[in-house]
DNA sequence: TTGACATATTCCCATATGGGAATGTTATTA
DNA sequence: TAATAACATTCCCATATGGGAATATGTCAA
């Protein structure tokens, strides 16, 4: 099977950059979609695209006004990415505090990091 | 183009739900892949896949005991992805504010409005 | 009605994907 | 050395994707 559905989910939705970047932009409040357009310097099928996305995830609401859409980010709907977030974060800083005593007990550089995968690009 | 690669960055790594459900167990201590699939109840190379992609991105580290590989979720990885989530706190704090007040109006229209009925702009 | 404006949808397409199945690789033990 | 355990990789493949380009839909103004 192939991959999800960017529809399947807010996770899915907003693995997307350009989605990221339209959800941030209508957080403080509704535009029209001429402004995103303007504003984040993407052709406008795209945006609408990326809107639909994220209407059909419920990340975002519209509401018409004569002949244009004013969309607004559904910030509810990010609340179950961070709470998935949240359940890690007594594990770094765990993490924190274990790197912080092991660098203050040694210096040795003896890290071996095993077989680390062939990174194409950069 | 098509859609980015899962392994282009956490978000895209974490959209997939199985994935999500290797980073939680993987969270608490580090475990071998026979672990994974036998907790996990998936096929075993389905599972290295999974780990290879989340491997590539940092959001597991390894190291080779034997002939296993014991793989431990590296939290520090998903702060990005808190921290991005974060910055809607705001906002949904003031949807869940506004759902209140009108909620406590309604339940009691005796009482005049708490604080400053903010205005709505357009 | 016509025309202009604001969005949405459709078509085309190269590409990465995740699962299944089979095979490869590395390390331990007999 | 051979056998086996524990993982990793490869091959095959149906599929959703996002961008570009073109077109369709819907709304207001004259």
């Amino acid at each position: 099977m192939p991959r999800a559905a960017t529809t399947s989910d807010s996770f899915n939705a907003v693995a997307e950059p350009r989605r990221r970047e339209i959800l941030t932009y209508l957080a403080p409040q509704e535009r029209p979609v001429g402004d995103i357009v303007s504003a984040l310097r993407m052709e406008q099928p795209s945006v609408s695209k990326h809107l639909r996305v994220l209407l059909e995830v419920g990340l975002v609401d519209v509401r018409r006004d004569g002949r244009r859409m004013l969309y607004r980010t559904n910030a509810e709907a990010i609340r179950p990415l961070h709470q998935w977030t949240s359940t890690f974060e007594r594990f770094w800083q765990h993490q924190l505090h274990r790197v912080k005593e092991r660098a203050e007990r040694m210096a040795d550089p003896h890290k071996s990091k095993p077989a680390s995968p062939p990174k194409e690009k950069s």
